[in-house]
DNA sequence: GCCAGATTAGAATAAAAATTCCAAAATCAC
DNA sequence: GTGATTTTGGAATTTTTATTCTAATCTGGC
């Protein structure tokens, strides 16, 4: 019953599962997908609470078991189950490992940056002034459109919330500075500016900040300190202070706010939508 | 029979187990003695593979389970297996915390895509192999140019990427569609491309992927599955397994990866620039 | 829209594991 | 050394879990 060609190893078994995975049928792949997302917990659970959290039948995930090689679902655990205890000295450990290695390795780096990323996400729930978030969404929660102004090393953070902002179907325009056309003009005063920048501040964003300033349009800013000519402008500040490594400043609390905000927007549009359709209605 | 009073988690087994052990009888500190030095084989084996290693019969490991507290084997193990995936919780019980907590305040969505972010990160740590990684470096590290290609989610984590090159004087193309202006032929064999894209995959970066792979382009992929197809077009993959908070995925693991990456590149160049003049002034 | 083949759901069955039980052995008090 | 008490080993039982089987459903080609 038994191939021998069976996985010996989790990574043998995620690279048939890869070479497979196409040519499953639905319920098949989405146990691959299962698995291929929460390898961890193959080890420690059954086939029904396997197959109940993929969302297949039991006997759907034994098949998946038997075309991947494997003589049945107890042959497949086993396999990670062998693996299981190399991960057990835990993420702590491994850290220290790399450190002890020095910043030789890419991994050694990558650990520094998976810490700072935490220490800056940590420091994010104290440097944010509720009060200040609920009053920037407020403002572009009543925003015609926002506007996105951000550049260089802000310049993914505004593009997110563009992708962000697209999604939930807010009316948004990323000025990128594309082909030299300055989108200035467009801001009008029952706008919202959202603008992003750290020290050394981008003149560009400053910039189209005071204009939107100088247009009655509402402006919120991401950015690091209070000395911040953003703050001086009267902006809503979101402070974000982030950490640096070397040259480089992370930015996965900068973009941790910046979701939070643009879900914390769509939503109130909604509600705001919901309430004028009721006063239409009545 | 079970005792409510039961250990609920490792540490109180433990703490019990230093407390009892000098009362317990010969076999009986057998297993407790096994279970202190092996913690991490309780969650994934039976009764009777752990009764053996530690050399007591099952029934005395079931004795032991119970002087602890415990109904019986189960039970514990049931703690052992969910201090375990603890750490990994599923998407499930997060989402549900999320819409019990509403998405009432701005605030609580922060807390939440933090704690999502620090948990992405922790797990980054677990989810890059070290070796693919390195493998990525020294393959970008060679490439004339470096390609960027990812799209809408994707899209920060590669303009993040562009400006840490252009930064590093790596040169660097960012193929950001505008103008619906193709850049796929741009890519040449020496070049290398890093895709980045997550379920459900992009199709213009798979085609552009895919063009890299029959131009022998070196091809390294920022991804988040297996799966991924990316993955099987033979790409190095560096896998990242983001969580999802209501509809929006967190980006701070990917961002992390890729600054660590574009750090590692440009130091792993400026090295074989160097190596390069001291063989031209020998 | 109908048929052939593939795929699935759910019940039925087989296997394996946990748990209990009890007689045999060991330990201890006297 | 003897009897009472605790501890142990191993088989018997119960429960859980894996696995298989079959009827029903779906899918793609014509």
């Amino acid at each position: 019953m038994s191939d021998d060609n069976a996985p010996k190893s989790i990574d043998e078994v995620f690279s048939r599962i890869s070479q497979q995975s196409d040519s499953f049928p639905k319920r098949l792949k989405q146990c691959a997908d299962f698995v291929a997302a929460n390898p961890d917990r193959v080890a420690v659970s059954t086939v029904s609470e396997l197959s109940e959290s993929a969302g297949v039948q039991p006997s759907a995930f034994m098949r998946f078991c038997q075309d991947l090689g494997f003589s049945g679902f107890s042959q497949m655990q086993k396999v990670f189950r062998s693996d299981y205890s190399q991960k057990w000295p835990d993420y702590g450990t491994r850290l220290e490992k790399l450190r002890e290695h020095g910043t030789e390795s890419p991994s050694a780096l990558l650990a520094e940056f998976v810490e700072v990323g935490r220490m800056s996400l940590e420091n994010l729930m104290t440097s944010v002034d509720p009060a200040a978030l609920e009053e920037a969404v407020k403002q572009l929660a009543r925003a015609r459109t926002i506007h996105l102004v951000g550049f260089r090393r802000a310049f993914p953070v505004t593009s997110y919330l563009g992708y962000a902002f697209e999604k939930l179907e807010v009316p948004t325009i990323l000025h990128s500075g594309i082909g030299g056309i300055k989108l200035d003009h467009t801001i009008q005063p029952d706008d919202a500016v959202i603008a992003v920048t750290f020290a050394p501040y981008s003149e560009q964003t400053l910039e189209i900040a005071d204009i939107a300033k100088q247009r009655d349009a509402d402006l919120v800013a991401i950015t690091d300190l209070v000395t911040s000519p953003l703050v001086q402008m009267g902006a809503v500040p979101l402070l974000v202070a982030e950490l640096d490594v070397g040259a480089f400043r992370a930015l996965s609390a900068s973009l941790s706010l910046a979701i939070s905000l643009a879900v914390s927007v769509g939503a109130a549009r909604e509600k705001l939508q919901f309430e004028k359709n009721m006063l239409h209605d009545n």
